[in-house]
DNA sequence: AAAGTTTACTCAATCGTTTTACCTCATAAG
DNA sequence: CTTATGAGGTAAAACGATTGAGTAAACTTT
């Protein structure tokens, strides 16, 4: 592959004028860009931006780190945020850490060893206690914030009165939740939270079922749903920590001819793609997604240029009716 | 951050005696070796990749090129494929074309310029005919060759088979196909011909109901189902290129009231996430997504080390029967 | 004891850019 | 006619690694 120096060569100028030319500094002629541009076209010369990083110590690339690829909620948010760094000109460079607290870590190495531009992390760990180590900038989604640069989540617990509410509001009086993972700590607690207080307010009896990390990674929560609703058969409403959860119920209650939403209410989380392709549609809480992605990359391109930025960045969740209410 | 430089002061050493040791080759005597450890152990010592990136003219990432990053095949794609870098010790760059065809060649583009290990693709456009100016090694997955260095697909036309087969053993008699996207040429057209061929040997009635790229895109098949299920009233089965196109099939029959699988089988295709969150849960084509990309990976790792190998590729799929058929 | 081999390091070039400091002309001002 | 001033350009030092060639000492051989 050619490089400056044989673009260089090829139209009899020095190294440094030609990459004056290309990143458009200082003085140039007409003429030395005309020919310059020539040579490039003629060789089909492309800087190498393994050298260009490497000398301003960025790569421009950003690490996304999650605990899940397939989930529908992750899978939206990656697509997200992909968008706007694309949209900004960064790479993304994506890891899995299946909920591997170790792996965590270990990602964070290889970004800060390429010289990424700034991590985002959506893991549920606590092993990470050295973010700033890395002397990179780290925005957290939907993570406690700890030592990172700034985290972005939503209005979680706002998102539990909501479903509270509701379910309230359609005549509930026994109501299950679903899906809170007691081996983390995380903003997402805040939903039942939330719930549980609209709960005790209005006099609704609240039954917490928590699930198992292992549940999330596998996304089946089928057994614990069947048995909690054959446990409390006289549940009439549901609140589900997401999506997918919220589609097994439904699944669940079709087989124990539990008819949704005549006998059982049902709200879930997030609004992604399961929420739709289900019948009845679900219910759901939904989660900014989008402005939560394009916030984080925005928050990390501010941070780089050194403004300051909230550290922390809660934004809104709105109640989305369907069919399971 | 410390570099190499600075380690070899600490402790009175050449730099590239210290890079000895760090890549362990030629002679090293234990008590040097002692010494450099210690002396990155109390600098905090970590290589920077960029460098050596540079120097070996390769940067060690994948970057992977999909026209969607949501829709349930391409996430758990994606989740498959960073399984595979990460075992091997690549890096995966991710980036979404949306469909978009221009940005094909940009993304590749992109990844040339950061010398990237290899490109997997997946988009289903024609725009890029100069792969092999890239001089990186292309991988394509259910795409059509060209001019990658190799292809990876499954047995698209067996799979059509087996689902034609399977719905006329249950006792179908006119049957629709969903999905094929009539823009774009790639394998999975296959799937209809498989299908049709069944049909045609059969004596089955077989009408084929294209879709448009941007249903594909927005994941929202169920107008045009419905309007074909409206205007085929007596199909008695269905036959869907994925399985979100087969989870809103239920969604219609539901509305419809056409029950499923008494009056209309359904079978979809891929074996996803949304083929086991419906009810009833989808009968389907299993795509051996997980070997798929293992293989891909793989493909690329023997292309680079110089080794030859298979410029196509087909795996087998299999038939996954569950409650729709 | 001379010659060869092995061990343990160092020097300097290299990868492909960017950037700083410096040089050489014109042209305009004094 | 000098002297600023600025346009247009160059050479060389970064950036942080790797690596082939070179060197000097310590061992073996014969």
């Amino acid at each position: 592959m050619a490089t400056l120096k044989d673009v260089a060569a090829e139209c009899g100028l020095a190294v440094s004028t030609v990459s004056r030319i290309l990143n458009n500094r200082g003085y140039i002629s007409d003429e030395a860009r005309q020919k310059v541009n020539d040579a490039m076209r003629r060789l089909n010369y492309y800087p190498n931006e393994l050298a260009r990083s490497l000398h301003r110590n960025n790569s421009g690339m950003i690490g996304l780190i999650v605990p899940h690829i397939m989930h529908p909620f992750f899978s939206k948010l990656i697509s997200c945020i992909e968008e706007s760094c694309c949209r900004r000109g960064y790479r993304l460079l994506l890891f899995n850490t299946q909920s591997v607290e170790d792996k965590e870590a270990e990602f964070m190495q290889i970004c800060s060893r390429n010289r990424a531009a700034g991590i985002i992390m959506c893991t549920g760990g606590l092993s990470v206690k050295q973010f700033k180590d890395f002397g990179i900038p780290v925005i957290t989604i939907e993570r406690s914030i700890e030592y990172g640069t700034a985290s972005v989540e939503c209005d979680n617990e706002t998102g539990g009165h909501l479903a509270g509410e509701l379910l309230w509001k359609k005549g509930c009086r026994k109501v299950l939740h679903f899906g809170s993972i007691d081996s983390y700590r995380m903003p997402a607690d805040q939903r039942y939270l939330g719930f549980a207080e609209v709960c005790a307010a209005r006099g609704m009896e609240c039954i917490r079922i928590p699930s198992n990390a292992e549940a999330f990674q596998k996304m089946e929560y089928r057994e614990e749903i069947e048995s909690a609703l054959l446990r409390y058969p006289d549940a009439d409403g549901i609140f589900a920590n997401s999506d997918v959860i919220g589609a097994q119920i439904l699944q669940v209650c079709r087989k124990l001819e539990i008819s949704v939403p005549d006998r059982m209410k049902v709200i879930s989380f997030d609004d992604t793609l399961p929420a739709i392709n289900t019948t009845p549609r679900l219910t759901t809480v939904t989660q900014p997604i989008s402005e939560m992605a394009e916030l984080a990359v925005r928050l990390l391109e501010d941070v780089t240029q050194g403004r300051i930025v909230p550290v922390k960045n809660v934004l809104p969740v709105s109640l989305t009716e369907r069919e399971s209410t």
